[in-house]
RNA sequence: UGGGCUAUCGCCAAGCGGUAAGGCACAGCACUUUGACUGCUGCAGACGCUGGUUCGAAUCCAGCUAGCCCAG
């Protein structure tokens, strides 16, 4: 008799206030519900310009509520947001990884504990203003397939779901272009229609990461070398919070090339630099797996994985060399395959899992 | 203290009498819904100092200063 009831997520943005409109289109029970993550109650200010999580989110995301005529909650994570997502990003870098938090918050907050909360009072699924798919696979798993916008895929940072999560889950955005959803926006003469998108990591706006993380821990980040290929010392780094595989820019270092970095060694506290062709490679190892359309990889299959969020995927092979690690093969070597980023292995165009880069 | 060499942007480095290349680094902007990468733009009013020769000098000459090398 009663509609299926869902919660959806809403960060005050256009995709998810117009995801909560096509829910109750479609004849959804709908719930609407802001997940409080991080920010000081002071600190409202700081988030205009369209954070995802921000305080000032809580504000539109009640007035879309209001107009859309749903019942609407602000929901308190910033414990488990503190635990999951700060403490990982602050831990990872300290460790000489370079993390990726938007995976973590999607599966330990957004989906694990919204979840959790959602089906507490009563919900069957929770929503979001994702731009990805979910789609039940011939075998019978759960997996996340790409949006009808390339352009805007957000598949990527989604991975790590369980099949549990999934199966609960609902993203209606998918469905539409990027476009499409700001024009209904704008149809529905939704307030926020014209809110920029989010991006960077929503939790540091000024951008100053080694300082976040400085103050997020009691360890003392100390100066090191830069070493080359060899062990030769080439300058003083200003501890390895600062960098990440790749980087070019910031390690003041004039060489007469551009130097970039190749290894980070938390070991002996040492940055090993090198030229751009050094940082490309073929395969990586990756561990703390997740099996999403794909229960087994099967070694003879070529597949496409992701190295991270932009990258446009490549070619390769997979191959399981233990209970929780894969190696992946590329076809072609890849630039910048950097620890603590996460793999994620395509298949056909969903996601049949990833792991998380170990080297 | 005797002989030789060198002194040009934070680093490297063109320039050889006609009015300061380039690379690296750095900064800003753009791109980017993780970190990166990338692209674009900017970056010596002046060539160690002081004089001199020239219409004209970073470029030639002299002295001074500093550094390096070789002799003692």
């Amino acid at each position: 008799m009663s509609k299926p009831k869902v919660v959806i997520g809403m960060s005050g943005g256009v995709d998810s206030s117009v995801a909560a409109y096509l829910l109750k289109k479609q004849g959804y029970e709908v719930i609407g519900v802001t997940m409080q993550i991080w920010q000081d109650e002071e600190e409202t200010q700081m988030e205009e310009n369209g954070g995802c999580c921000g305080l000032s989110a809580v504000e539109d995301a009640r007035r879309v509520a209001n107009m859309l005529d749903i019942p609407y909650y602000v929901m308190n994570f910033k414990k488990e947001f503190q635990a999951n997502v700060i403490d990982y990003f602050t831990e990872e870098y300290l460790h000489g990884r370079t993390p990726n938090p938007c995976i973590a918050c999607n599966r330990y907050v957004k989906w694990e504990s919204l979840l959790q909360r959602s089906l507490a009072i009563g919900a069957d699924y929770i929503a979001t203003g994702h731009y990805a798919r979910i789609q039940k696979l011939d075998n019978g798993r759960y997996a996340i397939a790409n949006s009808a916008t390339a352009a805007k895929d957000q598949t990527y940072a989604l991975y790590n779901l369980t099949q549990e999560q999934l199966s609960h889950t609902l993203m209606p955005v998918g469905e539409y272009t990027k476009d499409e959803i700001r024009e209904i926006a704008n149809e529905l003469a939704l307030p926020i229609a014209n809110k920029p998108d989010s991006q960077e990591i929503c939790f540091i706006p000024d951008h100053d990461y080694a300082r976040f993380i400085e103050e997020n821990t009691n360890e003392k980040i100390l100066p090191g070398n830069f070493v080359d290929t060899k062990g030769c010392i080439i300058g003083k780094h200003k501890g390895i919070t600062h960098y990440t595989v790749g980087q070019r820019k910031g390690l003041n270092l004039s060489l007469g090339k551009p130097a970039f970095v190749l290894q980070i060694k938390p070991e002996t506290n040492e940055v090993v630099i090198g030229d751009n062709d050094e940082v490309f490679k073929k395969t990586l190892k990756a561990n703390n797996l997740n099996h999403m359309g794909v229960a087994e990889f099967d070694p003879e299959e070529v597949y496409l994985a992701k190295i991270r969020y932009s990258h446009k995927g490549a070619p390769c092979h997979v191959r399981v060399t233990g209970e929780d690690e894969l190696i992946c093969e590329f076809l072609e070597p890849q630039r910048a395959i950097t620890p603590g980023q996460a793999v994620v292995i395509y298949k056909d165009n969903y996601v049949a899992g990833g792991g998380t880069i170990i080297c």
